[in-house]
RNA sequence: GCCGGCGUAGCUCAAUGGUAGAGCAACCGCCUUGUAAGUGGUAGGUUAUGGGUUCGAUUCCCAUCGUCGGCUCCA
């Protein structure tokens, strides 16, 4: 989807950032593409300045992607606009304007900005301090610097091209506008934001702009109408999703996979209900920390219930239902269950952010000597079934203990160890996000690359030192004492519904054959081989596949056509020929096909290929 | 929630201040077919919902709902 691409750095204009950047990100900061871009995002600056000469300029930094600027303007901007200042770009590019750097102090910059409300507030942030990536404010003062090309002058640390014709001139595009808060604060005015990317050639912003294209036909969205998987209705409401029979095939396969898995791995499974009365939410804390996510209780017999957010509370009363020994442990409980969380009106997106969605989610309970090896197995465990799912690329992101936090801090540290060591154990890459765990544990989480190299995060495995307390959580040790267990929280695919989102976009809405929820189409040439080709089918279902006939009048060529746009991997062609000999002619969707071969031939090369995940 | 766009047949899209059309799909025929659309016909719409302006609104205005691009927040 569109929206991943623009994941941006999160570094604002270079001087404020005064904290780490990883090498990635470094290496980007310090490339001519960086400056490319930084500087077309001046460029446009002044075409926009032109256009509009009151206009009040917050930030515009490079992206991963490209650029964007934020304004302030008279009027909302229209996609015309977008047009002519794109084109007033090139020709501002073309007169091949100097940029000139000059560091000045504070006051000469109030002076020349005493217009400009947003870089005067940038200018007493910079008097005071910098801020580091994450918009949090370093001690040492900053120097400042201020860029001018052309009729525009910037508050800016740079780094940009020295000239403008370092800048291809066809190798720009504004992509869109939208409204972005000034600073990321909602309660701060709303400006408009004006998106764009350049890139050194017209072949590498020919190559991203077919990227988008083709993550536009991989839009889960679109495929999920086209290939009949899911929708939502207004009538039911935002957020909620009505899976149809296919994607709900697919939700099976996946289910089945997944139960299988757990089954083998030493899960027990549990079934919870949906709501839970407001007590249980008050000792689990929901109610304290999580409520705007909740929705309105519902009161039965004098009694409020709150439809469950989480599974948690419900899995603990599990473990709490009778006294564990430390023989028993660890416990693993897993559910897939269905939780409702209110989500702003804005946010959601398809099946990536909804309203009610089903957790793949299981609680962990383990002595202090089992975490290291059960935060071994999760891990293990997750990888495993991402790879499943043909999931090869796995970036890890492990965060550690804030500065609110619950828990003793001997625990919070033999926890991250435990996941730090697991990590380097299992030579998964991984970054360290230092402070940004959970108030009640250490977690990592785990994202995936998908086909286009995009990154969706999937997995979370995250320790849990809030809810045992509250709800006092004990075993009784070898010593005959009671001791508090620890406890993991994890989601392996996340939920169903972003899963689903995901593998869609993933494979192209092209399921491998274990997971298309129709495997085998028959394609019979005319009426007179349609019965034989309803026997093929029906051994093709004995034998434990999803087929179907296309016995309708059309022609062959309309049914291969009708096959290929469904996707479905395997169309067996019936005809004169094949009925003679009892045989079937394969075409694979990726186009190639091979000649007649025996039913129980190709119900061979099928279970091998649903064997295989292929 | 906020800023901006959009909402017409199952789908993809036209059109207009004077009550709507195409292609595909559907349905009924004809054709009986060898690897991505054979062909004729029929049917299908309170133009998202509710209000307002107007002689007249699907078109203009307002609200609601949904949706799209972002912001903020997240599985």
């Amino acid at each position: 989807m569109v929206r991943s691409l623009f994941i941006s750095i999160r570094g604002r204009c270079a001087p404020y950032t005064g904290g780490k950047m990883s090498d990635i990100k470094q290496a980007y900061h310090d490339s001519q593409l960086y400056r490319i871009r930084h500087s077309a995002s001046h460029i446009m600056a002044e075409a926009v300045l032109e256009k509009f000469p009151d206009a009040k300029f917050a930030i515009g930094p490079a992206i991963d992607d490209g650029f964007y600027y934020d304004f302030d303007l008279p009027r909302s901007l229209t996609t015309e606009d977008l047009a002519e200042i794109e084109k007033r770009m090139r020709g501002l590019i073309q007169s091949h304007e100097d940029f000139k750097r000059t560091e000045i102090g504070p006051e000469d910059a109030k002076a020349i900005f005493r217009d400009q409300p947003f870089k005067l507030e940038l200018i007493e942030g910079l008097e005071h301090g910098g801020m580091d990536d994450d918009g949090n404010p370093t001690d040492e003062p900053v120097p400042m610097s201020i860029y001018s090309s052309g009729g525009f002058t910037d508050l800016c640390a740079g780094p940009h091209v020295a000239n403008s014709k370092e800048i291809n001139p066809q190798a720009i595009k504004l992509l869109n506008v939208a409204g972005a808060y000034w600073r990321g604060d909602e309660k701060r005015p709303m400006l408009q934001r004006i998106y764009g990317t350049a890139f050194e050639s017209k072949a590498d912003l020919d190559e991203y702009l077919w990227k988008l294209e083709e993550a536009k036909k991989r839009d889960h969205r679109k495929l999920g109408k086209e290939l009949d998987l899911f929708s939502s209705n207004d009538e039911v409401g935002a957020g909620l999703i009505l899976w149809h029979p296919n994607g709900a095939m697919i939700r099976h396969q996946v289910e089945r996979y997944w139960e299988d898995q757990h089954l083998a791995h030493g899960y027990d499974f549990v079934f919870t209900p949906h709501i839970g009365k407001s007590s249980l939410w008050e000792t689990s804390g929901h109610l304290k920390t999580y409520k705007e996510n909740m929705y309105a209780p519902i009161e039965i017999d004098g009694q409020e219930y709150y439809l469950k957010p989480m599974n948690c509370p419900f899995h603990i009363h599990i473990f709490k239902s009778g006294l564990k020994s430390y023989r028993d442990l660890p416990i693993r409980l897993a559910e897939k269950g269905t939780v409702y969380r209110y989500e702003r009106s804005g946010v959601m997106h398809g099946l990536l952010r909804v309203r009610g969605f089903t957790q793949d989610d299981a609680h962990h309970f383990c002595r202090e000597d089992q975490m290291s090896a059960e935060v071994d197995f999760v891990l293990d465990f997750s990888l495993k079934m991402l790879q499943a799912f043909g999931f090869k690329d796995i970036q890890a992101y492990l965060s550690t203990m804030p500065e609110k936090r619950v828990g003793e801090e001997q625990r919070w540290h033999d926890a991250e160890a435990a996941l730090e060591d697991t990590l380097k154990r299992m030579q998964v890459p991984y970054e360290v996000d230092a402070g940004g765990g959970a108030f009640y544990g250490p977690k990592i989480d785990l994202k995936v690359k998908d086909a286009l190299g995009r990154e969706w995060q999937l997995s979370t495995i995250q320790f849990d030192f809030n809810l045992p307390e509250r709800f006092d959580l004990s075993y009784i040790g070898e010593d005959g004492q009671p001791h508090r267990p620890y406890m993991v929280h994890r989601a392996l695919l996340g939920s169903m519904e972003r899963f689903f989102g995901v593998l869609i976009e993933h494979y192209g809405g092209a399921f491998p054959v274990w997971l298309a929820p129709v495997q085998a189409v028959m394609i019979p040439i005319a009426e007179r081989h349609n019965e034989f080709a309803h026997q093929v089918a029906q051994e093709l279902k004995d034998a434990g596949l999803r087929v179907q006939v296309n016995d309708s009048s059309d022609r062959m060529n309309a049914k291969i056509r009708d096959a290929q746009n469904q996707k479905i991997p395997y169309m067996l062609v019936i005809g004169d020929r094949e009925m003679e000999a009892g045989a079937v002619a394969l075409r694979h969707r990726s186009g190639e096909s091979l000649p007649a071969m025996p039913v129980a031939e190709f119900i061979e090369l099928a279970k091998t290929e649903i064997a295989e995940h292929i």
